[in-house]
DNA sequence: AGTCACTTATTTTAGACAGCATGTC
DNA sequence: CTAAAATAAGTGACT
């Protein structure tokens, strides 16, 4: 099928030619004769860079009316409103938490870029464009069964729906286990396949030697790094070939072949600290000088350490300008930009990372290395998911340059079945709706009583009646659900049920505090906790700024400060002498770990006002600076919720307003 | 006393969405 | 019901 023949304007074909698209991918081809293009709904669960971007844009450029794309990153916001608003022709509008680009009004733009909370949050304070959309694209809606975020996924879908009977609803989707049943509840046509631009073949990799699905075997040279002059004694010759070898060092050996070969590699690894040693030690093997970037190695490191004067900032420099460099969420965005870039400009021959470059920005390389397969989740350490090792894995192959991608797991040779049948062989996960999720129904259920959709639990079950959980498990599955949850609301000051005329008849309505909860979009539980700390705080005689921060940070929104073993006495001592300025007791907690956490935070936050720098912070506290950055991001956020509250209570709290102004 | 090799105990552990009102030459 | 790696602290032989 060719570009030229679809039904589109010739504006938009000869962009697309221009741009090297002139024959559609099998998967797009599916998606159009499945009606993309005529206003039918369609899934697409197809692998990453399969062309799911076009198909968006098909849907949303034939569509009669405006059309909203809806991702989960921002980020990924931010990519998609540059490839939209690059087509000619056309107003494209974006709305994330961090960035709008979209004059006054989202109205009367003919595409616009959201993310699902923006898009949640637009709803609940009324926004009127939502009612004229013709279509939506929902991307990554795997994530439906994403804690807290899935439910605000499939609550904001199902009122799109049912608040637009007519909308075109595209979905595009992981491969995961059960797309079907995701069409099902969108009532959409299934398009699924494993079509690549690139060939993938993935493998598993014990000592020196890879065995791919399609059957092959590799042999890695492994110039081992001198192994350690012991006796014979400790390698008694236990399992096949270099078995005293560890993972690190064939993963150091697969991106020195990779770089040898002429290509880029990414390695995943299990937790930040490891992602900073793994690129130290690749640092060492002269890989700029292989690749022969040393001068754009050495620019790109130059970038980074303009940033800041962290430690971090300066451990990435070094390894950027040896050609390598990592990447995890402790970097503040202007590292990650700096990665990024570099990496897609080939300056860089490997980026170690965490899990957030599986599912972020396209970064595609020749080879992607999973080291470790198993994470720490609180409790005990688990095999990560298929759909997220999938997911690592799609990164490999760039179309067009690589002639095809290669994702090899390491492992031993005991664990080689085992990789084998979960990642390389193995299906992934199904997608479960995590909606009854009793802190996820607090949330939704406020939401549909504070904007009016529902005045009785009835009504309630209506707004959910369209929403994947529905769909799969029945809404009366939410019945009893539903009733405690308006009890917790009850509870909580959120909502009251006022009796209208007849016995038992009652309606269910938002109080003050609710409506305000709901409208700046924080959790119940949160707005529960600052109206109680702002009553307290309103008659403390010495309510400072940390007053406000520790009212603030003991909320679920705020996420928690590890507290280090070390540092737990001495912020113990903290919360003693500042006892006065803050709104819980000592005594008066019954999960004081949780508490202490919390005014960690606080105290950082405190400190970030009263001049502190990135550096003697992330020093002092032993977090990353995108930590700080994105606690302090935070701060903003609910100081912000915090003082709309205080004026629906009619309370005033100066501290708030102060603090607010010093972030 | 100081150094070094080695053993044992302790510590730590991924990610990331949201409000609101303006003013940059 | 389940972990693993890095670092800190401790131990002991030897100079």
């Amino acid at each position: 099928m060719r570009v030229r023949n679809l039904p589109l304007s010739s504006a938009y074909t000869e962009h697309f030619v221009e741009n090297g698209i002139r024959e559609l991918y099998p998967p797009q081809a599916a998606a159009v004769d499945a009606g993309v293009c005529e206003g039918s709904n369609v899934v697409a669960a197809i692998p990453t860079a399969s062309g799911k971007t076009f198909i968006a844009q098909l849907a949303l450029l034939t569509a009669d009316g405006p059309g909203l794309y809806v991702c989960p990153l921002r980020a990924l916001a931010r990519e998609k409103y540059e490839a939209f608003a690059s087509l000619p022709d056309l107003e494209v509008g974006i709305s994330t938490g961090d960035f709008d680009a979209s004059g006054e009004a989202l109205a009367g733009n003919d595409i616009i870029v959201a993310t699902s909370e923006k898009i949640d949050s637009a709803i609940r304070n009324g926004a009127s464009w939502v009612d004229e959309l013709a279509c939506v694209v929902v991307d990554e809606v795997h994530l439906l069964d994403a804690d807290r975020r899935g439910p605000t996924l499939e609550v904001t879908v199902a009122t799109l729906r049912r608040q637009n009977p007519d909308i075109q609803v595209v979905a595009l989707s992981a491969t995961v286990d059960n797309p079907d049943a995701i069409a099902a509840w969108l009532d959409a046509t299934l398009i699924q396949s494993t079509w690549r631009p690139v060939d993938l073949r993935t493998g598993v990799a014990v000592g020196g030697s890879i065995d791919f699905d399609d059957g092959t075997t590799r042999e890695i040279p492994l110039d081992g790094p001198a192994r350690k002059g012991g006796n014979g004694g400790d390698g008694d010759g236990s399992d096949d070939g270099g078995s005293d070898l560890d993972d690190t060092d064939v993963t150091a050996a697969l991106v020195a072949n990779t770089v040898a070969e002429g290509g880029q590699c990414l390695a995943f690894v299990r937790s930040r600290a490891e992602a900073v040693s793994l690129a130290q030690r690749l640092a060492a093997d002269g890989l700029a000088e292989q690749m022969g970037i040393e001068a754009a190695a050495a620019a790109a490191g130059d970038e980074a350490a303009a940033v800041d004067g962290t430690v971090t900032g300066h451990q990435l420099a070094d390894c950027l300008r040896s050609g390598v460099a990592f990447h995890h969420a402790g970097l503040r965005s202007g590292h990650r930009t700096v990665v990024e870039s570099a990496f897609r400009d080939r300056d860089v021959a490997c980026i170690c990372a965490t899990p957030t470059l599986a599912a972020g920005v396209n970064v595609p390389a020749r080879r992607v290395v999973v080291r470790d397969q198993k994470r720490y989740t609180g409790s005990a350490m688990e095999w990560l998911p298929t759909l997220e090792v999938h997911q690592m894995c799609g990164r490999a192959g760039r179309p067009g340059l690589d002639p095809h991608g290669e994702a090899v797991l390491v492992g031993e040779s005991d664990s080689r079945d085992e990789l084998v049948e979960r990642y390389v062989d193995g299906e992934p996960e199904a997608v479960e709706s995590t909606l009854s999720d009793p802190a996820s129904l607090r949330t939704h259920v406020l939401s549909a009583i504070a904007t009016g959709f529902a005045e009785t639990e009835s009504e309630i079950l209506d707004v959910f009646e369209g929403t994947f959980y529905a769909r799969e498990a029945g809404a009366g599955g939410l019945a009893d659900a539903v009733g405690d949850t308006v009890d917790d609301l009850v509870a909580a000051g959120m909502v009251r049920r006022e009796t209208a005329g007849g016995v038992g008849d009652y309606r269910i309505v938002a109080t003050p505090v609710g409506e305000t909860t709901s409208r700046q979009y924080v959790r119940p539980e949160t707005g529960e906790r600052v109206v109680d700390g702002l009553r307290t705080a309103a008659v403390m005689p010495n309510a400072t700024t940390l007053t406000a921060f520790e009212l603030i940070c003991d909320t679920p929104d705020m996420q928690d400060t590890y507290l280090g073993n070390e540092e737990r006495a001495e912020m113990y001592r903290f919360a003693r002498a500042n006892s006065g300025a803050l709104t819980t007791g000592m005594r008066e907690t019954d999960d004081f770990e949780g508490w202490l956490e919390s005014v960690k935070t606080a105290r950082i936050l405190d400190e970030w006002i009263e001049g502190a720098t990135v550096e003697e912070l992330v020093e002092a506290y032993r977090i990353g600076p995108g930590d700080l950055d994105s606690r302090v991001e935070r701060a903003e956020w609910l100081l912000s919720a915090a003082q709309a509250l205080a004026d629906t209570i009619g309370v005033s709290v100066p501290s708030v307003p102060r603090a607010r102004s010093r972030l």
